[in-house]
DNA sequence: TTTTACGTACAGTTCAAACTGTACGTAAAA
DNA sequence: TTTTACGTACAGTTTGAACTGTACGTAAAA
């Protein structure tokens, strides 16, 4: 070897940390992209995007859409360049768990809401009706769910509370 | 409508508290599965639960087999009875957050460890040859990374303490 | 012992998600 | 204005994951 030659080093980086990356629940080609993004330092366009992956450029405008509205990266704007620039965001882990957090409380707030429609209908059915011993396990266990979600809830703003503070 | 029939209502318990339990990173026959067993609130054969979901036997021998080794459900045994039996775990908090601490935990660390060989390489190679600012960068961006990672392992052992207090 | 009933390994199939290439709309450049 | 360069919508293709049925190993029952 005599030309210092990161390319495998980068490589393995890229393979290695995609893997972190993917439980915050990002599909491994998001996982990639952004790591070679961040790896890189600066802002690319789809083309190099394109070429240093490997994949389309379809590809890379589908996944970096994702990764934008997840907000792990940027738009950036350079003049005399008319094609679009993103660049990571460097604040690694404030950057995930905004959006890994934000991501849990809008889900469970949603089914929260949708299992306490269901409950309402319950109730209503048990004033028509009499109650079997069944359909009071039921209720039952529906309220512990319904628990579930709020301890959630809870504890996913109290991480959000000591992240942000 | 004149016999009482919670067939509707259990199923669309299930479907919305399946879309809970997917954010665990289950998949959605295992979340389907382990909302029936805790719904039913008893143990179950696979084929009860073959018949109850509608899919093959199999399927469910591998599904309750993965449940299993996340700690979220435990066989059971009773006498006189050949076939396996299985009850999800009813303490829905404690059980689905320490699974999930766990397989955090475990993940990052070995990324981590897989990381820090990378790093050793890289010093290796800088004692032979001069840096040049490209691969300080690298180094940078590789250090933030693993600090990334620490931060992550701390926050999941602190959970994990608050969980289990 | 033989027979029966069970769980699962494995190969094949089905289906959905990932990915690509083309073709189009748009906005800058000429 | 026309031309060029870009991002992306969309249809088609590929790939991998989910799922099934059969066939086997094992242990209880007869």
């Amino acid at each position: 070897m005599v030309t210092p030659d990161n390319t495998n080093i980068t490589d393995t980086i890229i393979i290695e940390f995609s893997k972190t990356i993917e439980m915050f629940g990002l599909t491994p080609l998001e996982a990639r992209l952004f790591t070679y993004l961040y790896l890189s330092g600066e802002a690319l366009t789809l083309d190099e995007m394109s070429e240093a992956l490997g994949k389309s450029k379809t590809s890379m405008s589908t996944n970096i859409r994702s990764l934008s509205e997840l907000n792990l990266v940027t738009r950036v704007w350079r003049k005399g360049i008319r094609k679009d620039l993103y660049k990571a965001n460097s604040q690694l882990f404030k950057t995930f768990m905004n959006s890994y957090i934000s991501r849990w409380l809008e889900a469970t707030n949603q089914q929260h809401d949708g299992l306490e429609d269901i409950k309402q209908q319950i109730e209503v059915e048990c004033k028509e009706n009499s109650i079997t011993s069944e359909q009071k396990q039921l209720i039952n266990r529906l309220d512990n769910i319904l628990y579930f979600h709020t301890q959630i809830e809870k504890l996913f703003n109290e991480m959000n509370q000591n992240i942000n503070k």
